[in-house]
DNA sequence: CTTCCCGGTCAACGAGCGTAGAGTGAACGG
DNA sequence: CCGTTCACTCTACGCTCGTTGACCGGGAAG
């Protein structure tokens, strides 16, 4: 317990509160959603007043664009993503949720991406935006862009309903179960000629 | 205009009163979601006062319930649905989305499914429950649960992206364009044996 | 005509929210 | 050792919301 005596300087000390502020914002925005997550909640988690968070973050909707960009280190995977093979999108997805902060992060936009223009416009233009490049740029017909589409609608129905609706049957399914079934599901989609 | 002066009985004046109410309620709660819908932008868009929103609906609760509640009408696609083919479940889909009543009626539960625990469980349990035991029931393989899920997984995707999300190419994307890529795909995905 | 019923309105309460500004005490720099 | 900075807290404003109970007026019933 002494052992957490130790001595912090103040920009660490600053530091270790904002991190707190932003995990403690990241779960709830992941898991209730935008507007029954309150600063005051949040704050409350986080061992604050409410009124360090404002400081802090600026507003709500600040706080919420600060947990929106913590989604970025997913574009690492960008690389790989740039395959735009269904292997690397799927890989790049669990890959992903499997990372509590990351995971996190993305449950956010997408628990909200519904009912907050902001969580909806970053998910659209950053998240999917880079796999249905990567994708659509491999495909020669002139539906790739389409194809693309339905195979970015396709992981947001996946992420859905696995981790948030919990469809009975898919919430409880291995990821190499997953995987196994959808996978050539998804070759197939994002070949140009299915008639071979 | 005088034709409107017709003389209603005070059950058809009811009836009709509430019929705003609901329809305007439909179209909120499937547009801005529940949270943002409010007891008194429904009753101003009926053309109401607030407190009789209440008065016939009991809360706001009882307002969303009645309207997730009219989605039933789409049961009685059931019976087409029982097929269990993903023709079947995709016309279903198209069907309820081009009537401008059972669309918003099932756009307000896709909508708020993520942030309103009520509308999970219709959706889950009433809505996808159907598609799902009539797609497993054709399948003979052990993991049939999963790939209905998964089925039922990529429609509700398909249903954010093209409707809620406007996913660029695939919102502008003729229906007959998105059954010819998709049927193939979810054919495969109900299939037993991929391999043949 | 009188009486009751009922569709509909009005005004208001109480709670919870995002947010603002003044204040405090300890760590820092000189 | 002193003055400053800064992390952090306290209190409270103003707004919007769901919800309530008293009230009003016209149509139905006798």
């Amino acid at each position: 317990m002494a052992a957490d005596q130790e001595h912090v300087s103040r920009v660490e000390k600053r530091r270790r509160t904002e991190a707190a502020i932003s995990d403690a914002a990241r779960t709830q925005f992941a898991e209730v959603g935008f507007e029954r997550t309150t600063i005051r909640s949040v704050a409350s988690a986080a061992g604050v007043d409410p009124a360090l968070v404002m400081q802090y973050f600026g507003s709500k909707d600040g706080l919420f664009a600060a947990v929106a960009r913590q989604q970025k280190p997913h574009r690492r995977l960008l690389d790989a993503t740039r395959e735009g093979t269904p292997q690397a999108a799927l890989d790049d997805l669990f890959e992903d949720l499997e990372d509590p902060v990351s995971r996190d992060a993305l449950l956010a936009l997408m628990r909200n991406c519904l009912t907050h223009e902001q969580a909806a416009t970053v998910l659209r233009d950053d998240v999917m935006r880079h796999v249905h490049e990567a994708v659509a740029s491999r495909i020669a017909t002139p539906d790739a862009e389409l194809r693309a589409a339905l195979l970015g609608a396709t992981l947001v129905g996946l992420s859905i309903g696995r981790y948030m609706l919990r469809i009975p049957g898919l919430a409880e399914a291995s990821r190499e179960d997953v995987e196994r079934l959808l996978l050539p599901v998804l070759a197939l989609l994002v070949e140009p000629a299915p008639q071979a």
